[in-house]
DNA sequence: ATTACTACTCACCGAGTAA
DNA sequence: TTTACTCGGTGAGTAGTAA
């Protein structure tokens, strides 16, 4: 049993620690009966013992059994994986946008110009204070197909964004640029990023990256990719 | 299945909602395949196929079928779910004490002073104007017997309660009062009261109820008795 | 590409019961 | 009373596949 990742198959405990917690396990060490707590899980008794020894085992309890019960405590650890769920829900709730979005376009070949601007010292500086990565000099262009993508897109602009300030080198001024965090095809981390004044409709897509994405992620012009842009909190 | 209950077996469902809700499912109609979100909640696509069906026949989510996926979105109802979650989490991190302590002891006989006490127009009074019932007119005295309860107990007094302002009638002053909801046994609904002057020692639960307990839980002296005491938050 | 059916497997739950 | 074992049935997940 992984510790560290919750998925379907740790739910079901989370869920019992989630009911220990709402008994105030997470900052007092309760006495819980498995009977008591049966009930409160909507199971059996076994199926609460089997529980808690489970949650034991990947250390989001520590319990000392009695004849009247088990005294039990959330961990620190225990806790966490609570807060956890927590703040994200906040994130559902309290932020008026949601936390990710995620488009999907089909991979073609741009102009070569995003490697131009990408490598402008002065965004490029930007880039690594702002995004936390030099950019590989060049961007992937996605050209988005559906409704549903070129609607979602629009919609975007409204969400709060990191924005990058221009600036004039010797030839000529390089106007602000906003820019999303994003995670393409699951796996590689990455940026959207937005200028102001596209010479794209608001129909594509341009993505930055700390690698090569085309051999990283072996990807080839037709190729469909999927990008989830995550909205700043 | 019923869709007004979250326990184990819903709970699984309940986690694909919750990613559906990360997705930004909760605010907008978003665009998600099954093969998609199975990577999102780490299962077959097959299980989300199953899942999205379910969580529709609950009236959680409404659903369109595309050939790009399913555009997706949760209901009022199915968002009232996990605002009931997100309440509840947040109570128990926002708030310094936990939402319940339960306590357990055994019934005795009192000398027959909480029927006099209740029945006193100044408190029966406020009873029915805090607590939103008329108390029977007798109290359960619960002993309570574990070192661990009687220290639950006196940490009690640190928690927020209900308090009742002490009064006058014609022949003397009756102090102040305290008193936490409780569910007694999981069943009964009742109030734990606790003058601040009490003739017991702080070992001692006295619980009224809109009901004769001793006959509506079927009690008698010497019976094991659960008090759920809720605090407010 | 999708969704979702039918099998089949297995993990999980609960009954019985020991300690 | 407790906790938690074994064991047997079943609900839930996956593979294969149709539409």
């Amino acid at each position: 049993m992984d510790p560290l990742k919750i998925d379907l198959r740790s739910w079901k405990l989370f869920f019992t620690l989630y009911k220990l917690a709402e008994l105030g396990a997470s900052s007092r060490t309760i006495k819980v009966s498995t009977e008591y707590l049966s009930e409160k899980i909507g199971a059996s008794q076994q199926t609460a013992s089997r529980h808690l020894i489970n949650l034991e085992k990947m250390e989001w309890i520590k319990r000392t059994i009695t004849p009247e019960g088990c005294l039990t405590k959330i961990t620190s650890q225990g806790v966490a994986e609570l807060k956890k769920l927590y703040s994200e829900l906040r994130l559902i709730f309290e932020s008026a946008y949601p936390p990710s979005i995620t488009l999907e376009g089909v991979l073609f070949s741009g102009l070569g110009e995003g490697a131009y601007y990408v490598t402008k010292e002065g965004y490029r500086k930007q880039f690594m204070e702002r995004l936390g990565f030099d950019p590989y000099p060049g961007t992937l262009n996605i050209k988005l197909t559906t409704e549903y993508d070129i609607k979602s897109m629009s919609e975007l602009e409204a969400y709060p964004a990191i924005e990058l300030e221009g600036f004039k080198d010797e030839s000529r001024t390089f106007g602000p640029v906003k820019c999303y965090p994003a995670i393409i095809n699951n796996k590689a981390k990455g940026a959207v990023i937005y200028a102001l004044r596209s010479h794209y409709g608001s129909s594509v897509l341009e993505i930055i990256s700390p690698t090569f994405l085309r051999s990283h992620l072996k990807l080839k012009d037709g190729n469909k990719v999927k990008v989830e842009i995550l909205i700043s909190p």
